[in-house]
DNA sequence: AACAATCTTACACTATGGTTCAATGTTCCG
DNA sequence: CGGAACATTGAACCATAGTGTAAGATTGTT
């Protein structure tokens, strides 16, 4: 017993509810923790470090099950590690498009607050008439 | 009767499933179409374009509470123009603060993959001793 | 001892953005 | 005419990622 600490104490260090931590363990993101004899989930450091891990691949862009998998890969000193390579590259693609996505979009939103400023500008509201003739330009989609 | 399609013509057109004009009339996005002596929906070019229009905005990321103020902003000619401009505003901001943040995760992702590589070079699988050691060199998140 | 805070469980519910189904009616093509 | 392809409805259902609730046990503080 040189540490361990409840639930709570846990979810506060990572910034989520306790809901959310019993819900990861319901999901098998995390192990079942031990127990105190009050039944009370005691969490060591790993737990910790897995909680993050957790809300890291999250913050990626991760599904809770690719996360899984990710896990899983973390857990089993499995040889092969091409699921996990493909699974991150697979995932750094999509990071890529959504990045390259994001800057169209942003132009798109300039568009449609400069024409809403340039009609605040001459009295009239503009976000009707100006999308509704330019529509939005159509800023090239196709992948 | 110059023009005016089905629902199934429509939603190929704009590249989504009947099923979701549906769904997108029941949210009172799009108006109740007009009716063919067979009761079939009926649309028009305007049909089309505030379709359009939605999936545009939900590119931008706009939930389809959000797309509901903005058509009603085109529908209603009512000269305070301020609150689409200021759900533009912060959406734009948003978008602004996702590109920063996917260029962390991108980094992030890339850590992992070389990670993953030297291990691979080296014969053993790293992700496991990587991920492990370095979680993810917590790349700042906080605002 | 009393009281608040924290923990336990199971189960139900939320929000978002749709999708699927069954039963039935209509239109088009050969 | 017949069958394929399309349309109609309401209701139920899906995935994702949790959140909320009730009812009770435990712990820490005063």
């Amino acid at each position: 017993m040189t540490d361990g600490c409840t639930i709570g104490e846990l979810a506060r260090r990572a910034g989520v509810p306790t809901s959310t931590v019993r819900f990861y363990e319901r999901r098998g993101l995390l192990e079942a923790a031990g127990r105190s004899r009050a039944n009370y989930r005691i969490y060591g450091p790993r737990a910790e470090e897995r909680l993050g891990f957790i809300r890291s691949a999250q913050q990626a862009g991760f599904t809770l099950k690719d996360i899984e998998v990710l896990l899983g890969f973390r857990d089993d000193p499995t040889p092969s590690c091409g699921g996990v390579q493909a699974l991150i590259e697979s995932r750094l693609e999509l990071v890529e498009a959504e990045s390259r996505r994001l800057v169209q979009v942003e132009r798109m939103l300039r568009g449609w607050l400069s024409v809403c400023r340039e009609a605040e500008a001459s009295g009239r509201c503009g976000v009707l008439e100006g999308l509704r003739e330019k529509n939005l330009e159509k800023t090239g989609d196709r992948p």
